[in-house]
DNA sequence: CTGAGATCGTACCGATCGGTTCGATCTCTG
DNA sequence: CAGAGATCGAACCGATCGGTACGATCTCAG
């Protein structure tokens, strides 16, 4: 039935088959790691066929790569859903999640900023700031429910400390990451929430 | 009087020379960005000559982030040094120093990062991984002369804020990052030296 | 001055890459 | 059953890539 008009065999269907077989092999291999002609044998897909679904490479690479940062940004916010109304069980959940997936032995860092270290293209850049604003939403919300005096500041700093937990956690090891991220992440909603005593000083900002 | 024996127009200089050239094109343009030919070209020096020194484009490439790592850990340990004995003034002054580096219209992010998330090497892998080391070594030292309850707890946390902060500075703006990492890295350093409230809660790490 | 070695410029090589084409096969609609 | 469209597999194309070879030129030690 949803199936347009005069198709056979299922278009759509083939079209998130390429992009769900595709994702992993990009990701641990790198964009640019892997041919076109290798990419469609490891899925099981002729040339011809990805090539009039996605048109390009760099078509299936922004389509996976989009994709792949709503579902990502899904799980973090569903996670952090799940942790109650506290704002700071919800951020501990979030870093609980990130721990998780460190410790996933095909993990190879964020897939975004791989992306956009990787392919100098324009709509590849476009896409990795796109995820980080998702991410900045998330945590920015987070931060204005836990009574932050400044929301927007506390939430791009939890996403330096989300972004800097996944370079460190890729490239210096797993080890630990997950955690440590996690109390600084806490420490800075303590502090922001409660601006008693420190952290101002010097320039004033 | 240094070059070594039987030897012709210096070939030490020639060497260092291409490394200094090629350094800016292959952190701009990406190691995979610029084919060996161009790059020549763009540093005026044969193919033959660059491949007598390096023997592989992946032996400069190697070379490069070497020599780029410690450069870069060189200048941020000075400036550390230069804010003088209080170990918050020497933090503070890695983050100008980020700040400084973040506005510079060539800013491409971490090379070593950059390079680790491109160039699926194990060699290249390793020299980020070493540069990483050299951070951690500067923020642990700065976490133990602050008094840090656990330096290489806090000095890992700054690691991942200082990374962090770079990603973020790259891929989603540079506006305000530098200041907002050093706060909360600030925030951090005072948390982590005077435990008294908060920050411990939940999991026991 | 002579000769060893560094450098240049260019041509060249094999491999690989992204992308196209085409005939054969398959699946579903009418 | 007949035909439209999806898919396959393999051949093919031009471009580019990393790396090599070679003769010409240059610089310096002896």
């Amino acid at each position: 039935m949803p199936v347009p008009k005069g198709s056979t065999i299922d278009p759509e269907r083939t079209r998130a088959a390429i992009l769900e077989a595709a994702t992993p092999v990009l990701y641990e291999r790198g964009l640019d790691g892997v041919g076109v002609a290798e990419l469609c044998a490891s899925i099981g897909v002729s040339k011809e066929t990805l090539y009039r679904h996605f048109g390009t490479k760099d078509g299936l690479v922004e389509a996976m790569l989009t994709a792949r940062s709503e579902r990502v940004t899904r799980w973090l916010a569903e996670a952090s859903a799940e942790a109650g109304d506290d704002p700071r069980d919800q951020l501990a959940a979030v870093f609980d999640a990130l721990r998780e997936w460190y410790e996933d032995p095909v993990f190879r860092g964020c897939a975004m900023l791989n992306a956009a270290a990787q392919h100098h293209v324009e709509a590849v850049r476009a896409i990795t700031a796109r995820h980080l604003d998702r991410y900045l939403d998330l945590l920015t919300g987070i931060a204005e429910r836990a009574g932050a005096t400044d929301p927007p500041l506390l939430g791009r700093q939890l996403l330096m400390l989300v972004e800097g937990a996944t370079a460190v956690a890729a490239h210096h090891g797993t080890a630990g990451t997950g955690e440590q991220a996690r109390q600084a992440a806490l420490t800075l909603l303590s502090a922001a929430a409660r601006p008693s005593a420190s952290s101002r000083r010097g320039s004033g900002v």
